[in-house]
DNA sequence: TAAAATATTGAATAGTTATTCATTGTTTGA
DNA sequence: TCAAACAATGAATAACTATTCAATATTTTA
């Protein structure tokens, strides 16, 4: 790592800044509703300097999520002890990573943001109508999770948590079968997300 | 529920070809990207039919998500066994779920679109960078998970499973905690979901 | 069958915003 | 000190597209 010129180092700084600025917009209102005016106004720059540093709006949102990935990462391989057993490095990797999201709300953000797709006030109630129905999805199962307690089969415990954990493998498994090949019916993997939802990945049980 | 006029009833059914073409065009593009002239063209209307259905683009959107919505709920009520045990149950579930997304990729496409956020070809080197820092975090976890099987604490299985298992898990508590209050710190649930992770839900474990 | 009611159409409007670039401001080096 | 070189500016441009509405077509009704 060589040394920068002061020269260097300002521009890395104001790049910073406006990479900074471009995080919090993004993540109050996500890409499309994000305008490069705000950004601007954000960073304390003019809209055409923000051109200076980025090609474009698109390459500031990449560069932008690609440099906090990179941040994870190596915060990730510095961070997970080297010569610890399996359990305890899964345990520390998953705590690292939920502090990393504490620490970068916004970041975490865009990357969900888009989850809502649309924020006008126009259509709430519309909007309220589809997360109630959501959540009528959830306690479907959470409901279903509670029976398992009274039935003595499940250990007691949240079963907020427990369902959200369900939801959280299902959404993934679907996610991954979608954007991928396809080829296998997702159903294959229904057994195998039961299976470690009741039995852990633990040898024995 | 009332038997309907052959009007009401070719009301609903071209009101259906537009959601069904809302669906579609959506799934493609996400909603940003999406214009009203694409959905009006897909359907076989003009785009000023699509105006005496729907208020506005948005309202199309949500009725769309809604309705489908629905439809998963409803299915899932009367495909889920009543009588039947706990873990039965679950799995009755997960499969039910799993199949209505084979049967209706568009739909979980716009539920998921989103997060491409940017189709566009001109920043796909970006766009592929950000990929291969994704898959080199979930190679990170899968290689722990190895390292588990050899050490003999994990059961044999598809490591690329259980880190995809995982991985989801984090998400939705991830997600949950940003858009609900955001009390605790979100590294309570890290404990919560390695040992569902280890020791899964059944009672004895 | 023809007037009235209903439904469809898509060109025109109006608003938004990413991007450019001529201008203005600042720094550097001789 | 001064003229290149470098950097920042934001009004103007150039798309793009949601929405409207007057005109046209179709269906109903008497």
């Amino acid at each position: 790592m060589k040394k920068l010129s002061r020269k260097e180092r300002e521009y890395r700084t104001r790049r910073e800044e406006i990479l900074k600025a471009a995080e919090s917009v993004f993540a109050q209102k996500g890409f499309h509703n994000s305008t490069v005016a705000e950004i601007a106004k954000e960073s304390e720059f003019a809209i055409g300097t923000i051109y200076q540093f980025f090609k474009n709006k698109e390459e500031l949102y990449y560069i932008m999520m690609i440099e906090k990935f990179d941040l994870l990462y190596s915060t990730l391989l510095t961070g997970v002890g080297k010569n610890i057993k399996c359990s305890e490095k899964l345990l520390c990797l998953v705590e690292i990573v939920f502090a990393f999201i504490e620490g970068n709300v916004d970041f975490f953000k865009v990357f969900t943001w888009e989850l809502n797709v649309l924020n006008s006030n126009m259509n709430n109630r519309l909007k309220d109508q589809l997360v109630a129905k959501h959540f009528a999805y959830i306690k479907l199962i959470s409901d279903t999770i509670k029976e398992g307690f009274q039935e003595g089969v499940l250990k007691k415990g949240n079963a907020d948590d427990l369902s959200t954990a369900l939801v959280g493998m299902m959404n993934i498994f679907s996610f991954n079968w979608i954007y991928n090949q396809r080829q296998d019916s997702l159903k294959t993997k229904a057994p195998i997300i039961v299976n470690l939802f009741l039995n852990g990945a633990i040898r024995g049980n």
